[in-house]
DNA sequence: ACGCTCGATCGGGGAATCCCCGAGCCGTTA
DNA sequence: TAACGGCTCGGGGATTCCCCGATCGAGCGT
């Protein structure tokens, strides 16, 4: 844009950031964190996606932080539109919830990074620096299990690793997202308890979960995605 | 106090305030905010319970303010903790959870005043030297409703049944809702396995659940329907 | 036909949980 | 004082969890 008409040298010129949160707090403590950084500079604020999109066409920033929960379309939503729009701007993720159910959903819909609001403002600034650098940001746990998932059966990138589950898995995955305990889905498939038993670990192992209430959270997360979709 | 013997005039003595918030960029941005103010400053803050009652005890702020999903032991635990330690101290809960399910408990509790994140930046600043001067604070709309549940016993329609919980329930509730597991919440709220299975089973009762699998169920469902709202 | 893999099915067994019972303690209320 | 409700915990049997492994058949390459 129009900035190429670069400032001299000195101070190099700030790097334009643009936040979107539905808390007040977060919005001014964000804004607070970033403009005191000498390289960095908010230019504009959104408490949800319609006032976000259109202050990124008017103000196109560098980088857009991007809370998931707002009112109305979340932040996967917002982002997917700024994708749609044609831009290459980078965005940020950011959310208090679980990343493990998230951050891969946010960077398979085009984010540039996903971070935690539990992690210490500074990774806060790292992650921004590292993305307006060209790279991506996630946590080492996140990267882990990506890479997890990567190896373990999805060639297919894009692909859901609720994918890569056998037919009878997802089956019982299904009923497990609608309440349905171990040996009433066995009644209803017509097994043993003990075979139910097999594909909970089975699926556990493929989706990287570490328990059965970890199981029981995601199954019905899925679930609600997919009505939803 | 020793404020009694008043400081001449100019600049009263700052009140000083602490912070508990398990969110470091939500106490970064407190803290920046009130510490713009002529009259305010923060003067710690914590991530926890139990950090944050070594503080208060140490610091002897003028206010506390508290947010209400922490790790380990909530808001509402610390906020028991301050009263158990024959303080006086007034307290804001903060927080980014239903105002119609915690203000009213936060109050009975003995907090002075509760308000949302969403709120406008300025309202805190509102909530906090009303408090000061030893007001209430909570927004019309909550006030409104408790007279409502005050002149009326009923439980007021439009009030969600997990109204009817208790607070440890409520917590337990909500600590199901994240994906935590029985003995994983035992821990946290330092008490027995065994106390955590009542609540269960009351929560249970309450809200005709017929087993664990659709406790966890209702439980995440709710969780997703007060975060993301 | 022969291995070989993989999905579907089931079992053992110890640890953890679920779920029904009951029971103290303590603060508030009647 | 008595009653009530909330918080705390325990016993004990049923159930589930979670690690092992096993059998059987269908597809697949040589």
């Amino acid at each position: 844009m129009a900035d190429a008409l670069s400032v001299p040298a000195g101070p190099a010129r700030k790097r334009r950031v643009f936040i979107v949160d539905d808390h007040p707090i977060v919005r001014q403590g964000l804004a607070l964190l970033i403009n005191r950084e000498a390289d960095l500079a908010v230019c504009g604020d959104a408490e949800e996606a319609g006032a976000a999109l259109q202050g990124v066409e008017s103000l196109h920033p560098d980088i857009v932080l991007v809370d998931i929960s707002l009112n109305g379309p979340d932040g996967l939503d917002l982002l997917k539109s700024v994708r749609a729009c044609n831009h290459r701007l980078p965005v940020l993720i950011l959310s208090m919830l679980d990343e493990t159910l998230y951050a891969e959903r946010a960077l398979k819909a085009g984010a540039s990074g996903y971070i935690m609001k539990q992690e210490a403002t500074e990774k806060v600034l790292v992650a921004i620096r590292r993305i307006l650098g060209g790279d991506v940001y996630v946590s080492d746990r996140i990267a882990k299990l990506m890479m997890h998932h990567f190896v373990g059966g999805t060639p297919a990138p894009g692909d859901s690793p609720v994918a890569g589950l056998t037919d009878r898995e997802l089956e019982v995955f299904r009923l497990i997202g609608e309440g349905h305990g171990t040996r009433q889905i066995a009644e209803e498939l017509h097994i043993s308890v003990k075979t139910v038993e097999s594909y909970q670990a089975h699926i556990k192992e493929k989706l990287s979960l570490r328990n059965a209430r970890e199981l029981v959270q995601c199954a019905i997360q899925w679930t609600i995605r997919e009505k939803v979709k």
